[in-house]
DNA sequence: CAGCATCCAGTCAGATACTG
DNA sequence: CAGTATCTGACTGGATGCTG
């Protein structure tokens, strides 16, 4: 990227979006807030700034690689805002912009149905798998 | 994956589900709806039942690997439908189920403000950009 | 038409080590 | 505390060729 001006973004732009071309910046957009690190990242902030510490150990099973890169990414994208306190022990705060909020309910609605489906979706997959591993192959995934 | 057994599924779904720990199902559940293929696809299914042809031109970005494979994983957890009808030329039908119309209105949500936010998010990174390379002050982290 | 198998480049993400 | 830098294995996703 980077590669494009700005003139040139605006007029895709002004086009209407549709995110199924892949061309069109709504892709992208779409691809990013797909990311599965933002969608936690962003729950994380629901509740207001957090230090960058308190992600870190609300999330735990993110690397401080992916955590940084991803507050970078939504930074760059005017979701969160970074304000860094110069005190002895460096203090960052993060928290979601006017921006971000908006995407908040969104991020929820996702969050919210992934934990509230997880037993028909279990249920299925394990219908699903069962039936596969009963003819064809003989004790193919047992374990 | 597969080595774990219904059993051990079972257990584990039975905890409270918290989509922050890594080894809690929401949170591969997360993951899979998180997908940017998945996103797609299920939009794409949104006007009713598909044929294989038919989804791979309207989202024409996706190769039929990774359509075939959305398509398998979507069938899996048991969010779409696949109906094979024999004829001379195979056609196959995909359809959401009741579970996959459920998880629609969220999808075409993020879908929606993925489209709808774009002017914003060009911007803030416009803006995020322009700042880094125009600064080239040894004080900030522009390197 | 619908789909699978294989090869392979590119990207992602974790572990590790170091800085202000 | 809050990062940055790098190396590397794992996974993603595209292209191609073949099957029913």
């Amino acid at each position: 990227m980077a590669t494009r001006t700005a003139a040139q973004r605006r007029e895709q732009a002004r086009a209407a979006y549709d995110a199924y071309l892949a061309d069109c910046p709504a892709r992208q957009l779409l691809d990013r807030i797909s990311d599965k690190w933002v969608t936690l990242v962003v729950s994380a902030l629901a509740g207001g700034p957090r230090r960058y510490g308190q992600l870190a150990s609300q999330i735990a099973s993110i690397s401080q690689k992916m955590l940084t890169q991803t507050l970078r990414n939504l930074e760059r994208d005017g979701l969160v805002s970074r304000t860094v306190t110069p005190t002895v022990p460096v203090r960052v705060d993060y928290e979601l912009t006017p921006l971000g909020l908006g995407l908040l309910p969104v991020i929820a609605a996702v969050k919210g149905w992934a934990e509230d489906n997880m037993d028909d979706v279990l249920a299925a997959r394990d219908a699903y798998d069962t039936g596969k591993s009963v003819e064809t192959v003989p004790g193919s995934r047992a374990s």
